[in-house]
DNA sequence: CGGATCTTTGAGCGGGGTCAAATTAGGTGG
DNA sequence: CCACCTAATTTGACCCCGCTCAAAGATCCG
């Protein structure tokens, strides 16, 4: 099966190699010179790490569809982030020996390794990468925060609608289609998430179609009405 | 009016002024000789710095209590954490020119400020330095994730019992006592943190003394059964 | 074609929210 | 020091959004 996101968008495919925003690609080619950064093949459904696993590298992602998700002690566990082309994965475990969360591929993917401690050895040394790292961090703080204040204020449908915001900009930055697109994940997934019920998701996406906002089929998602999805969702993702 | 944590536990005051996890005392006297790190004192109520302020410095805080809260454009708000001694402040905000979220302080508070960029200028000569920083970055975003895991698949009752047994557990690494002390902020804003209103957490509250696991008047709050209030809580925030 | 998985929809219930009122502190100024 | 005012906390009654349980499609895969 052809898992490329690019497949199921041939109007936008080739606006999809773009500079990365977290870590350009310059950067890599520049890493390079500093340790040896490798690709690595992750199949849809594998695990790029898992909690308890030692701690030897940080991830770029190059090119597929991943979600992160935190586990407790006594087995709950919630979906943390997806994470696409562009975004740095791992950095919640800077600072400790092993990750303390999982990193599955939702299709298949490839990911860039860069190896820890080295990449931040480096940073001393190229001032740019140090910059990029910490705000790399802490861009993933506010993301955080600005989803617990999603799911903390607003309701099921507007959450929802959050969600499909927030995926649709993201794919936008990448130069896919913001108003078509094609869901990576279960509403499993998306529910946890949003800290709702798979059902719940269910029925906002179709509620949300109803009222002619979106329309839904499955995976595939239209959004027909983006400045009122928008005002519904509290104006969080925002689609420049 | 008398607003130090330390009048309220005469028995344990004497330990409170033990070292920084996140930035021990020591860097700080090794920072000067790198840059003007000055003390600043927000009395209760004030704000150490709110959402669109120019960003400048990171705080670390020697002695008070405060909250921070995010906000959205259209006037939702949440309360996203609370800062005690040894706690670093304003990391959100690395890589932006203003902050993005409120830091208000819950009662009468000292705070080191470290200006920015120059921390992050040192922390290219200071390895340790670095290695705290990004540390405690990331130390962040594990603590976000796991209160994203405890509001998204915990009821009420239990996410206020893990909200208790983390300010406890954090009293206890400054010296104070873990089963006895005072809480510094308002129904409201637990609520908020929670995801939950202040009336669920004055229920939760009191059905938690009703069944004897703790003794709560008004803002006085006392750990009757730490090991079932653990349980209880799946185990979150953990007492040594 | 058949089984597993995912999604959708319905019916009914309940935890937590809403609204309202009583009670208690705490702060202020006389 | 006390009376008053304001703000915070508590409790009750009721209701509704989202969860639970259940079953019926739909899609994918071997």
């Amino acid at each position: 099966m052809q898992t490329s996101l690019a497949s199921h968008l041939p109007e936008s495919a080739r606006a999809a190699l773009m500079p990365f925003e977290a870590l350009p690609e310059l950067d890599i080619q520049q890493l390079q010179h500093h340790m040896p950064v490798t690709q690595r093949k992750v199949k849809a459904g594998q695990y790029l790490y898992r909690a308890g696993q030692p701690f030897h590298a940080l991830y770029l992602v190059h090119a597929g569809f991943l979600k992160t998700s935190e586990l407790s002690e006594d087995g709950r566990e919630q979906v943390t982030g997806f994470r696409m082309r562009g975004d740095l994965m791992g950095v919640e475990t800077i600072g400790l020996k092993a990750h303390t969360c999982d990193a599955v591929a939702l299709e298949d993917s490839v990911i860039w390794e860069l190896p820890y401690p080295p990449v931040l050895d480096a940073s001393l040394h190229i001032p740019e990468l140090q910059l990029r790292l910490s705000s790399a961090l802490a861009e993933e703080i506010r993301r955080d925060r600005s989803w617990m204040l999603t799911i903390g204020t607003l309701p099921a449908e507007q959450r929802v609608a959050a969600f499909l915001l927030d995926i649709a900009s993201r794919l936008a930055r990448l130069g896919f289609s913001a108003r078509h697109f094609i869901l990576r994940m279960g509403r499993a997934d998306i529910a946890s998430f949003l800290a709702l019920k798979h059902e719940t998701v269910t029925r906002a996406l179709s509620h949300l179609e109803d009222i002619g906002y979106i329309s839904v089929q499955r995976r595939e998602v239209k959004l027909l009405d983006i400045p009122m999805l928008r005002s519904h969702a509290g104006m969080r993702a925002m689609l420049a």
